[in-house]
Order: structure tokens, then sequence, then C-alpha cells
DNA sequence: CTTCTTACA
DNA sequence: TGTAAGGA
């Protein structure tokens, strides 16, 4: 509420951030309930100050990359355990290759469906091109 | 099972 | 706000 200017203010509303993010408030309620955020309350209002804001954008951007909840957790966890610490990039580097070798077997996966539908493809256009 | 969304009390 | 229910 009260938010017409808006991007000085760096202490925001659930629905303002859920806004500015592009999810709703129900997302944010359940990704603090998983305990990747934790907004100050005053009172009963969530106020999302400008880090978590920054880590709901690390969050959005790992779900992004594939990531699941736990590890973006962890990864949340760790930077704050122990920022800039080589445990943390080292871990981050092991899940990143364990993603991209996921990904890798997708894509094999992939390829394999197409090549068989192609064959299918070709198969039947060659029936129908004889009569 | 995981990750949300919708909806109702 | 808790939670059931449902979709993907």
């Amino acid at each position: 509420m009260q938010n017409p200017g808006e991007e000085s203010t760096s202490l925001k509303g659930i629905q303002d951030v859920a806004a500015e993010l592009g999810v709703t408030h129900r997302t944010l309620r359940f990704y603090e309930d998983q305990g990747l955020i934790q907004p100050r309350r005053v009172g009963q209002t969530r106020i999302y100050s400008r880090r978590e804001v920054g880590r709901m954008q690390l969050i959005l951007r790992g779900k992004r990359l594939g990531f699941s909840i736990r590890d973006i957790r962890e990864f949340l966890d760790l930077y704050d355990t122990e920022p800039g610490h080589e445990g943390q990039t080292a871990h981050l580097l092991a899940r990143v290759r364990e993603r991209l070798e996921d990904l890798a077997q997708q894509r094999r996966a992939l390829d394999e469906t197409i090549a068989e539908l192609r064959q299918i493809e070709q198969e039947a256009a060659t029936h129908l091109a004889r009569g």
C-alpha cells in the first residue's frame, strides 16, 4: 500500500515485492515457510528490505536454472554462513556441474526422441508418397 | 513427491 | 493466515 513513487523505498510490503518480482504473495509466503527468506515483522506485517528482495531474486534465478528449493536454500545458507569462502564456491561448482550433467542427459533423451519421431515421419511420408 | 495457485473460513 | 485441494 502507500507506495506511489516506490523506487527509493527499500522497505516494501508483500504485495509490492510480489508485484515487482512477478510472483504472488502466496509464493513469498511459501518460500518463507521453506526457510528461504525471513522478512522482518512489524507487528503482523511482513517488511521486505533490499536484502530480502535480493535473496528473492537469487531464489528466482536458481529456480530458472532448474535448482530445487532445497538446493537454493543450501546455497543461501552457505552464503550466510561463510560468505565468499572456498567451501561455498566449491559446493556451488559441484551443484552446477550436477545440473549441467542432468541437462546433458535430458538433451540426449530429447535427441533420441526427436530421432525416433523423424524416423516415423520419414516412413509415414514415404508411405503416403507411394500411395 | 515438489512447487505453487486458488479459494475458503 | 492456515489449510485443503488441485494442477503441473
